[in-house]
RNA sequence: GCCCCUGUGGCGGAAUGGUAGACGCGGCAGACUCAAAAUCUGUUGCCUUCACGGGCGUGCUGGUUCGAGUCCGGCCAGGGGCACCA
């Protein structure tokens, strides 16, 4: 018998899929909708396994939808803009566009040769003008709404490559590429007010049930809400301060009043004194990385002023600027609480400040209760603290609050740790900020007749800075306001406004504005989003944000992008290490009797843990070399195999050898059976014994598949399926050719969402005209998935001594006698009446002894 | 430092508080074969016993319960997120 090819078979059947247009979406359907959408990939040049998994479980999902009767909008794109195309344009001498979109037209390729059923007449790149032209759009919108604006702020910046850098691309104080020390400059920048929804952000949150508890506490953190009260202080030299605290109960425990460097008043007193001025240099120059950050140690500079008490006019407050005080949340300024802030316990005994502890243990006593070298934030009680003496920290809290704010020195004040989103890049592969700068008239939008700003053909990577700032031309304009000469806006958007909103295009990609709203009332939200855990934070947020943003200018009436968001795990395979501790890949070693040779010779290599994948670590395989080798749906069906799909999974080549004997054991199956079966939609008479059997193993397998996909459960509607195949394989060539052939058909409608041109083919060679993806998913009768006897525990003192087989829905008594009937029941007991006999009907009797 | 997640056979893992180890990988034994590959059958947590059987077992340790991998407390280990956020 000829094996399964899987080659032929599946280049067959994704033509007919196209020839007939199976997954083309309508935008109008009377059956209920469902959006599956993957996070679109990078066009790094080729598809990677965890591009594999995320669209194999994508897709399986996408196919089980549309064969329970769901009208499935399941596309694809690609995020195009950003930074590699612009180094391989800088290395390999190529125009960025050019090396971006043969990738995608590669990537392209290969995610079609997995059979992925996608509505390609739907795709679209980031960097297509369409795209851009549109998001240009929305960004004027946005800013005329007040939700863009332009402001100074503190960046990366790298002074030999003339470019600002991100957080990320600043590596031990040093640009990465330039290996420059970066440093901190202020430029004006394009901002997002992602803070004006930071509120409704937060609460939204917990809405969303779909959601993994993980990513929600993620975005929770990262918007990080605190309540507190906002504090002035009068200064000896006139001024005022206001200092941001969540604790105000410990008042009185205050020992200095801390600025940071970059407060105005810091400033202002830089200019008078020389000694701060060199003190907020120094702050400067220690540079932003995290490696600085975190042995930074604390630093602080006396400036000679004094803050007066809030409660007390006579008590003196040192006024400090200290390194560790931030001017990017709250009031850039704190007062410093030592016995209750370790920060400021460091600061304190390293500038010999008094330690005075305000909040002391219920069971101790305050005379005795010393702070060391550790700030005390437990829960207690107030003490040294005046009219708060004895109250709890909450009452303490209140209490000041109110005395404060009735004084009109105070307010109660909500802070969040997120910022506004900057989006200015210093790049030139990205999507043109639509903004002109006039002398006359200031910051004015492109004209909505002049858009979109498209990017210039040709760019020159010979010089430093941003190509499109150098370019000779591009950016002289006249001002569409007055019509003089004025200069275009040469920073691009961030690559994550881009892929803010490409989920709500896809709704109607020719849609002539931004978003169709009609198509965008129809599909949206996302019903299932799936993608990576590392983009739980920035990606998701920003998306988020935009979905408000498109609310408020009436592009859509949802808030929330992503109804169900699915993060999976990561492919990861081991890794191997030469002696110099150098990365080697697989192809440069020999693997015997579990250990690790260079390749052709004897000098044993290290064996590393099981890592993600990953180019620098060499421990990638390629899909493509795997599809080669056994097909797509042997990949796709390792990728949905053993490991639970958030967790990350280990590739091997035993593995995925198994799941290629697996797809022709299908294929044997089917072909051995083909004799043994009357023609398509015979009728079942009767079943009984062993076929009776197998049509339970049929109906069970639906129903446990069916379980399985809704929840996500791929690794367990696998094993479910594995069930079935076994006991098919049992079965004796005597039982009804009928329900042989129920059992088979059910086997391949429920490979369909997972295996789809084995499905095909195994559907064709059973007889029938028709596609598995035009077939309705298969219905488990409940007569036949229920258990009629049931094998119930019998324990004794919670311990299995042995099993009884029983009616299901069996009395209670019937079961009890029936337990102590067995031996080694009546063996353990010893003659003794049992003390107690507890009865769970159809599931255990536990006999206590 | 703070927050979160995860610990089950040789491995990946399964298990609404109710027979721990489904299903797969790997191993072992056998069948087919001149042989190999492929395939099929059986077996496979550990200890003990000729055997029947018995004992132990879900990171450690207490607890709740007739009954705990599952719930609660404390600890240990691994992984992740945030990180001078007042």
């Amino acid at each position: 018998m000829a094996r399964y090819n899987a080659k032929d078979s599946e280049k067959h059947w994704q033509a007919v899929w196209d020839q007939r247009q199976c997954f083309v979406t309508p935008n109008e359907s009377a059956k209920p909708k469902c959006y599956v959408l993957e996070m679109f990939p990078y066009p790094s040049g080729r598809i990677h396994m965890g591009h594999v998994r995320n669209y194999t479980m994508g897709d399986v999902l996408a196919r089980f939808r549309r064969a329970q009767g769901y009208n499935v909008l399941h596309p694809m794109g690609w995020d195009a803009f950003g930074l590699p195309a612009e180094n391989a344009a800088r290395e390999k001498g190529v125009n960025p566009r050019d090396w971006t979109y043969a990738n995608i037209a590669t990537m392209r390729a290969e995610l079609k040769r997995m059979g992925l059923a996608i509505d390609w007449t739907r795709e679209f790149a980031t960097s297509d003008p369409d795209y851009y032209a549109q998001q240009q759009r929305l960004f004027i919108e946005f800013y005329k709404a007040g939700l863009v604006y332009r402001a100074e702020a503190d960046v990366n910046w790298d002074p030999v490559d003339g470019t600002v850098l991100a957080n990320e691309q600043v590596i031990d104080g040093r640009g990465w590429r330039s290996g420059a020390p970066v440093e901190r400059k202020k430029l004006s920048q394009w901002f997002f007010r992602i803070t004006e929804y930071a509120d409704e952000l937060l609460t939204a949150l917990d809405r969303l049930d779909r959601w993994p508890d993980k990513v929600r506490l993620m975005q929770k953190n990262w918007i990080g809400r605190s309540e507190g009260l906002r504090v002035t202080f009068d200064l000896s030299d006139g001024a005022k301060v206001d200092v941001f605290t969540t604790r105000p109960d410990t008042l009185f425990g205050a020992s200095f009043v801390a600025l940071s460097p970059d407060h105005p008043l810091s400033q202002r007193l830089a200019e008078k004194d020389p000694k701060i001025a060199a003190f907020i240099d120094a702050c400067h120059r220690l540079g932003t990385s995290e490696a600085a950050i975190e042995t930074a140690e604390k630093m602080g500079c006396d400036t000679g002023v004094t803050a007066a008490h809030p409660f007390d006019p006579q008590w003196k407050l040192p006024v400090m600027i200290a390194n560790f005080v931030l001017m990017g949340y709250g009031t850039g300024a704190i007062f410093g609480c030592p016995a209750h802030d370790q920060r400021d316990l460091d600061f304190a005994h390293k500038y010999e400040l008094p330690v005075l502890p305000v909040v002391v243990p219920d069971a101790v006593d305050a005379k005795s209760f010393d702070i060391s070298d550790e700030a005390y934030i437990g829960p207690g009680h107030l003490a040294n603290s005046r009219f708060l003496d004895g109250m709890s920290i909450e009452a303490a809290k209140n209490e000041v609050a109110s005395r404060l704010e009735a004084e009109g020195r105070g307010k109660r004040e909500v802070n969040y740790r997120l910022r506004d989103w900057l989006v200015s890049r210093q790049r030139p592969w990205g999507c043109p900020i639509p903004m002109i700068r006039c002398g006359t008239c200031g910051l004015v939008p492109v004209k909505e007749s002049d858009l979109p700003v498209l990017l210039p053909d040709e760019l020159q990577f010979t010089g430093t800075g941003n190509p499109l700032d150098s370019h000779l031309t591009w950016k002289h304009v006249h001002c569409p306001q007055c019509g003089g000469a004025a200069q275009r806006e040469t920073d691009t958007c961030d690559t994550f406004v881009d892929s803010a909103w490409y989920f709500a295009r896809f709704c109607d990609t020719r849609s002539e504005g931004p978003v169709g709203r009609k198509a965008a009332d129809y599909w949206l939200p996302v019903d299932q989003y799936i993608g990576g855990v590392e983009h739980a934070i920035l990606h998701l947020l920003y998306a988020r944000f935009f979905t408000r943003g498109l609310h408020r200018l009436g592009y859509t009436d949802v808030d929330e992008p992503f109804a169900g968001l699915f993060t999976q795990g990561m492919v990861c395979h081991e890794t191997y290490k030469g002696h110099n501790g150098q990365w080697l890949a697989l192809d440069e070693i020999d693997k015997r009797d579990g250990k690790a040779y260079l390749k052709g010779t004897d000098a044993e290599v290290t064996i590393g843990r099981s890592e993600a994948m990953s180019k620098s670590k060499k421990n990638g395989i390629a899909p493509e070399a795997i599809i080669d080798l056994y097909g797509a749906d042997t990949i796709r069906w390792f990728m949905l195999s053993d490991t639970p799909p958030e967790r990350d999974v280990e590739w091997t080549n035993e593995g995925a050898e198994g799941c290629f004997r697996f797809v022709q054991r299908i294929w044997r199956l089917i072909e051995d059976a083909k004799p043994l079966l009357p023609p398509p939609h015979a009728e079942i008479e009767t079943a009984e014994g062993a076929a009776l059997e197998l049509r339970r193993a049929a109906h069970r397998a639906i129903a446990g598949v069916t379980d399985d996909l809704e929840h996500l459960r791929f690794n367990r509607a696998v094993a479910e399926i594995y069930t079935l195949v076994n006991a098919i394989g049992r079965v004796e060539d005597s039982i009804p050719g009928a329900v042989r052939r129920e059992a088979l058909e059910t086997l391949v409608l429920l490979i369909g969402p997972m295996m789809p041109h084995l499905a095909e083919s195994c559907w064709r060679a059973l007889g029938h005209e028709t596609l598995v993806v035009e077939m309705p998913w298969p219905k488990a009768y409940p007569d036949l998935v229920r258990y009629d006897t049931i094998t119930i525990a019998v324990q004794v003192n919670g311990k299995l001594r042995g099993t009884i087989e029983s009616a299901r829905g069996a009395d209670r008594k019937a079961l009890e006698d029936a337990a102590l009937a067995l031996e080694p029941v009546s063996r353990a007991l010893a003659g003794k009446p049992p003390r107690r006999v507890i009865v769970v009907p159809d599931r255990i009797v536990n006999v206590v002894a």
